[in-house]
DNA sequence: AAATGCGACAACCGCATTATC
DNA sequence: CGATAATGCGGTTGTCGCATT
């Protein structure tokens, strides 16, 4: 037996609503509240709607301070790097941007941002079966790495390409997505196979989608994001010395590598390089430069202010705490301090709290270590 | 000008979680 | 402590308007 509908599908009534509607629902809730009690609300002021309807009806259109319109640059980009830390977890990411509704975000992301980076696949840069001038050394890497199967990806890669072929054209579509956000994870904190912090995957649900998982999560070890301005060399070496993680201290402000929208290791330019081109990354339907389409697109604008690469590998924004503090990334720490949060999405700007007594790390903001 | 396709957005549905009794 | 109700959330669908043929 499911459970007992919320309301009565027969008197309900669906579809878009009426400015009518809109005005009796809104002009109760700015006078009375929801009262607690969106089932009840309905028949209170005489609307023939749902519960559940009128809720998101409010917290969507109605409710004040809702931004509609276009998504700001800024905005994109944390969305995308919360949905390659956290996945699609609307409702955590619409808590980051004031006035956006995890609807909004679900349907921005579905419409826009998602084919502009599933539809970026320049041709010139990618499927070509070779290295070719315009490669990057990522790429040129990625190609070398798989060309030779080096180590244990081979076995995970040849893997991932049998399941590739049984997978419907949806979930398919879905892991090359991942991949490609994952990828750039990857690509600028993992070294090949290193680290012990399980990769965080966004949620699939059919077997087929689980067996691919399994696949794509034997070779994909995130590494582990630090508080790093707020890091000493020593904090480090102690972190590094106990958990078998790589931490690195990263000098500049948190205001400078902010600027950008995203928080940057200060680090050197040629850090960067060598680190890109140490990653490993697997590959899955010729996804040959996917990694650096998503690093284009979500880094280019910030690399060209800052006059290159002299930035350092970007990392990601901050989710606010209530205490100041701020918390990103998408390795263990992470979730488990995610888990241990409480989040409170409110029509401001809502925060992430942490319980009390809970495992808490007081972080200010992460970049991310990188393997020697 | 009509038909068709497509994108954007609003709304719905069902499941999971939390609260209450 | 279990059952039930309420709420929250993410995936999916429906509808509308614009662009293209």
């Amino acid at each position: 037996m499911g459970r007992a509908p919320c309301c009565d599908k027969a008197t309900v009534k669906k579809g878009p609503w009426s400015p009518e509607e809109d005005a009796k629902l809104k002009a109760y809730i700015d006078e009375n509240g929801t009262g607690g009690n969106w089932i009840a609300l309905p028949q209170k002021i005489g609307l023939k709607r749902c519960g559940k309807s009128c809720r998101l009806r409010w917290l969507n259109y109605l409710r004040p301070n809702i931004k509609h319109g276009d998504f700001t640059e800024e905005e994109e980009h944390i969305i995308c790097s919360l949905y390659i830390s956290i996945g699609s977890r609307w409702s955590i990411i619409a808590a980051q941007l004031p006035g956006r509704t995890d609807n909004d975000i679900k349907n921005y992301w579905n419409t826009k941002l998602k084919k502009k980076l599933l539809g970026k696949r320049a041709p010139s840069r990618r499927m070509r079966g070779g290295q070719d001038a315009s490669m990057t050394p990522y790429s040129s890497y990625l190609a070398a790495t798989t060309a030779s199967g080096s180590g244990g990806n081979n076995v995970n890669g040849a893997a991932a390409a049998t399941s590739h072929a049984s997978l419907s054209s949806s979930a398919l579509e879905r892991i090359q997505l991942h991949m490609r956000l994952q990828g750039i994870y990857s690509a600028f904190g993992c070294g090949a196979m290193a680290g012990n912090a399980p990769p965080q995957w966004p949620k699939l649900e059919s077997p087929t989608d689980a067996v691919a998982t399994t696949t794509l999560s034997a070779y994909h070890q995130p590494q582990s994001l630090v508080a790093g301005h707020t890091l000493s060399a020593a904090e480090a070496e102690q972190l590094n010395s106990s958990s078998g993680a790589t931490y690195m201290p990263v000098p500049g402000s948190f205001e400078e590598r902010s600027k950008l929208g995203f928080c940057s290791p200060a680090g050197e330019a040629s850090d960067v390089s060598s680190t890109v081109e140490m990653s490993s990354e697997p590959l899955v339907g010729g996804g040959l430069g996917y990694v650096d389409e998503l690093y284009d697109f979500l880094y280019s604008k910030q690399l060209a202010a800052v006059g290159g690469f002299q930035g350092g590998v970007p990392s990601l924004p901050e989710l606010q705490c209530p205490d100041g503090g701020a918390v990103v990334g998408a390795d263990e720490r992470f979730s488990t301090w995610m888990a241990s949060c409480d989040y409170v999405p409110t029509t401001g700007a809502s925060q992430l709290q942490p319980q009390q007594g809970s495992n808490s790390i007081n972080l200010q903001d992460f970049v991310l270590g990188y393997d020697q």
